[in-house]
DNA sequence: ATTTGTGAAGGGTTTCACAGCG
DNA sequence: CGCTGTGAAACCCTTCACAAAT
């Protein structure tokens, strides 16, 4: 069994013909199309769609062409038809259901979080290590010991695991997930896991964000001593 | 005065020679090697290294050479000092004041959040735009009222704005963060904010890394009616 | 003998610019 | 006339493979 660690997803895309850079891109431009059609906006042009979330106008015309031709030339997009053709290239016509390991604040604000009780996500599971945190309902939903973790995905067929824990926990509690059936990991814990072939990790990691800031930070007071 | 929406920084990079992709490596890098120093290894090879920290050696190799031949051939590196190369070159023997905007349960993450007060980061201001979170003490660091955003900027020379704030709330503190003089912001709530050039912008959304690994998901379950 | 540092090759992504369609 | 869809070019990043160094 080939352990790589933070397995990537480079070539799974091949088939679609949808890139890993294009996916990435297609969840802004469905939260910007969502916005549209709750202002009532029926069609929308690249450019306006391309400002509104934050890419040019090429780049965006080539992300949808990987969906299909659903634009009008001379027209635009219809914003409800491409909020649907975005929802189901990305899966969101289907249903997930996740589980969140650890329960202290980002776990909290993660389960309190609007965006996953939306769209295709159900927070089947909330498990904690901490026996006084068992039992307290957060947004709706009880929480369990971390023991229950192999019962809650094996019940829900979870197929995605949010990880919540301190550090040291984290590649512990990894394996539990992926060894009952877990195949997607959203990890916050700012350690490097190490899965098996087949599972996708994804890491959010803000000290790392910050210290990407602070590199150009740095180099923004440089300015000034540049060439000739 | 143009104002690009999330402007990106990818030429920024061009005068160190240091490309914005080995950029974000350098800090996984950092915290492997840091641990490493805890355990006392002195030395390292780059396939150790690159292992550990989920890369390819040929990958970490190129990365590293790209801040100097800091490496011994038939040996490897020294832990220590590609801690301070590393350090240095990501700007963080600088120190940066940070400010939290928004004290809900992310906020309050974030607040408490270990690799913030570390590694030149200090947490000078937590401010709420809800007058019955302020006064309340958190990681050691008393909540302010959103009102005295601007006076604590000036006050402590804070250069990073975190918003932790809802949607709706977030681009009229991201113009207040701006116009009080940040350059640089790190954004957890969902929408896409437009920010004047020279300033960097960094999201962190939730329901988008989760939509990534709905798409791979997906595909994983249609596995076997392939080609032909 | 071992491991780094790096040209060169290879892939992938973005940008350009315009043909094609409504 | 306006806007999409897309080859082609340009750019960036990764991987390979080996010469150079200890």
């Amino acid at each position: 069994m080939t352990m790589t660690r933070q397995a990537a997803a480079p070539r799974s895309a091949r088939r679609t013909g949808i890139s890993e850079a294009t996916v990435a891109r297609l969840p802004v431009y469905l939260r910007v199309l969502t916005s549209l059609a709750e202002s009532g906006v029926a069609t929308v042009s690249s450019d306006v769609l391309a400002g509104a979330a934050g890419v040019g106008p090429a780049k965006l015309r080539k992300d949808l062409s990987h969906l299909g031709s659903y634009g009008t030339r001379g027209v635009g997009y219809d914003v409800e038809f491409l909020v649907y053709q975005i929802s189901r290239v990305l899966g969101l016509t289907q249903h997930y259901s996740i589980v969140i390991v650890g329960v202290g604040n980002l776990g909290q604000a993660l389960a309190g979080y609007g965006g996953f009780g939306t769209r295709g996500f159900r927070v089947a599971g909330l498990v904690d290590a901490d026996r006084s945190r068992v039992g307290s309902v957060i947004a709706g939903v009880e929480v369990k010991h971390v023991d229950e973790l192999e019962r809650i995905i094996a019940d829900d067929a979870v197929s995605i695991g949010v990880i919540a824990t301190p550090a040291s926990a984290a590649q512990d509690v990894c394996d539990r997930l992926v060894e009952a059936g877990v195949t997607s990991v959203l990890n916050f814990a700012p350690v490097v896991l190490a899965v098996p072939d087949g599972v996708d990790v994804r890491k959010v990691d803000l000290s790392i964000e910050l210290q990407i800031l602070a590199f150009h930070e740095q180099r923004k007071s440089l300015v000034g001593q540049g060439a000739s």
